[in-house]
Formats: structure tokens, sequence, C-alpha cells
DNA sequence: TCGTATATACCGACCGGTCGGTATGTTGTA
DNA sequence: TACAACATACCGACCGGTCGGTATATACGA
């Protein structure tokens, strides 16, 4: 099945509104400023997306399915491994140059903050998403390796660290403008992992 | 000295604009809301900030001064407990109810952007300044532990990612609207500080 | 000591521009 | 010809910022 027109123009919109959203932040990306990117007009624009909290919504709802794809593709027979190789990707994902560097629900979430309910909660829902598929990777890696939770939540905790460690690397990063600090991030939590697991 | 009158509205527009910055962000925040908020007018207002820029600047400079103040304050004897407590009295200021949870320097800097390279820089430094304290103390406690570094700039990644985990773990517990997420992420990094340092 | 000159702190109307959003017209295609 | 997929033109609210003016306090000279 082939993509509709519609559907061609809706993800060009996505594309460019992620790609503004990763440089100037959400509120600062007009719905002109997508227009002018997408050679769209705005009747075009809110033919497609009732607002544009809508468009929001839509755009970080595609960053967690791609999101989920990328993590689900990374997925081998050592669970170890596979813990291990979808932090790799993360980070590589985030510093390659070229795009900036960010995360679309971090952004909307954070600049929208609690007074926005319904980002908030699509926001809210898209961590926690985020955060089940850590968990469980953490936790079967631990079960391949015979680690037993030293106490109870130890694992969903070690979930919310590597989340919490990629989304503040990023801000750091965006601020100070130098992906490194993302690698280096990234490297100490799998330092830790490591020792938390007895590994080399 | 008494503070002049001057200073007092000053202080009293960072207190507002601070405020309102957690709960909406900065770019939702207009002026008229600071305005309305202090009881000035905004011919008031821009007698003592030159742009709203100006007053990011000036919030996210007094943002960084206070917490070095309360950083400081909580120097003790032992490097160890020093290190230790800081990191106790971050989760417990962050947590805190009543005030809405964050930072604003990872607020103003998220939403500006690479962008704005004004804005930009000022959250750089202070994020710098807030690195090289953290390492400081890490680098206080290892010594008087007798440990050493185990690779050229270890500590130093080890301050970066205790700032990631607090700018991160805030800027999740903003999406779902519950601090607990802070205290789980910190006491987490606490965990793995132990096991590097060899303590209980 | 008393009037004048000046600085400080603030008011509120107003400006050009931009925002998100809408009403209505046009075009391609099946 | 009917509908999907746009374009055009426009709206009112609100944005950051400016401007002329003003009440009060302070400093100073005669």
């Amino acid at each position: 099945m082939v993509q509709s027109k519609a559907e061609t123009t809706r993800q060009n919109i996505l594309d460019a509104c992620q790609a503004l959203i990763l440089q100037k932040g959400f509120s600062a990306t007009s719905i002109n400023d997508i227009c002018k990117a997408t050679g769209l007009t705005k009747g075009a624009f809110f033919y497609h997306y009732a607002s544009k909290d809508e468009l929001g919504k839509a755009v970080m709802s595609r960053w967690s399915e791609l999101g989920e794809q990328i993590m689900s593709s990374v997925v081998g027979a050592d669970p170890v491994e596979t813990l291990f190789g979808c932090i790799d990707l993360m980070v590589s994902s985030a510093t390659q140059s070229g795009n900036a560097v960010g995360c679309v629900v971090g952004e909307i979430s954070q600049e929208s903050g609690p007074s926005n309910s319904m980002l908030a909660e699509v926001a809210a829902s898209s961590f926690d998403g985020a955060h089940a598929r850590f968990q469980q990777m953490i936790t079967d890696a631990a079960d391949h390796l015979g680690v037993k939770q030293a106490s109870e939540g130890e694992f969903a905790r070690m979930a919310w660290s590597l989340q919490a460690a990629f989304q503040g690397s990023m801000v750091v990063a965006r601020a100070k403008q130098d992906p490194a600090v993302i690698t280096a991030v990234l490297n100490d939590y799998k330092q830790s992992l490591k020792a938390r697991f007895s590994l080399t």
C-alpha cells in the first residue's frame, strides 16, 4: 500500500516540526515556520492538524514509535549485549552531527510544563513507555547473569537513572553545544552498570 | 547598608519570573505576566531590565549564585560526608513541594536552544561552574579515601553524570508531575558512587 | 533655609509585528 | 461532479518594546 498524498504531507510537516523543535524549541517554532519549511500554506497546515498542540502530540508520538522501532531492532540473542548495544545506539543516534541533538519529548514537556496538561500527559506516557522498555532490558540482562535485585524496585530505579542520564546529558550538551557530554555520561552509566553486574 | 528601592524591585521581578518559569517555562512567561505578579507596569519593568533576554540572564545568574551559596554552606570536615550531603541537599531542595520543581538554567537553555547564543552562553557557563564544584567534591572525597582515578578524566565524567542525573530526573519529574523520580535517580547515583569508592 | 535643578523610580498609552486560528475560494483527480 | 487537498486573505489577541510624562527624593547654591 502506497502512502496517500495527505500522509506524505503530514510526514513532511512532522519532519519539519521535529527539526525546528530541536533547533529552537517548540514554542519558538511558529506555524509559519513550519509552513515555510514545508512549502505549504497555513490553510493547508490546519487542514491536517487541528491545532499546534495537536501537532506537538503527533511529533511526540512519532518520536516514541521511532524510538521503539530502533530499540527493538537491536534486540539480539544475548540480553546483556542487547542492553549495552541499546545504550550505544542511543548515544550514536544522539551525537551524530548534522542535526541538532535533543529529544522532542523532553523539549515539549519541559516547555509546556505542568500548565498544558494535554501535552504533559502525552510526554509522561512516552517517558513511561521508554522506562518500561529500559527496565525490561535491565531485568533480562540481570536474569541472564543471575543477578538479583538488591532491594525492591532497584531495577526500576536503574531504568529511571538511564532515562535521566540520557535526558540530562542532552540538556547539558545543548547548552554547551557539545555532544561529548552525552558520550561521557552514558559511558559512565555503562561503567556503573558493569560494576553492578560484576562484569569485567 | 540597606537595599535600595530599585534593588528590592529587581529582586521582586526576579522572584516572580523564577516562579513563573518553573510553572510555565520561559517563553510562555510574558512580561505582562511578570508585571501582574509584581504589581508593576511594563514601563517599570523596562526601566530595570533592557529586554526579556536580559532578565533571563539575570534569573540564571542569581540561580547559580544561590546554588553556589547553598553548596558551600554544606561543606564540612569530612569530604565524603560533604559530597553525599550535597547530593541530599540537591534532592531535598528540588523535591520540596509547594513550589514547582525544576532548574531555571535547564529550562531557559532548553527552550532558547542553540539559536539564542546570548542565553546559551550564560547557561553553559552556569553548567560549567556547577560541574567544576561537583568535580572538586568528588576529587576531594576520593583523595580522602585514597581512591585514584581509573582513567584520565574519570572524575570529570562522574561530575557530568551527577549533573545529568539531576537535570534529567527533573525533566522526567516535571513531565510525570512526580518528584519521586528525582529521589530515585539520585539515590541510584549515590549507590554507584559508594560502589566506586568501595564504601558499605 | 528656601527654592531650584536633577536623578530615581515608575506609570500607562501606544507601536509595529507576530501569533494561532478561520472563512472561503480554487484545483486536481477519480 | 464530488470530494480531498490545498491556496488566499484575513481576524483579533497578544507579544516585546518604546515613549512622553510624573511624583518623590535628594543635592546644591544663594
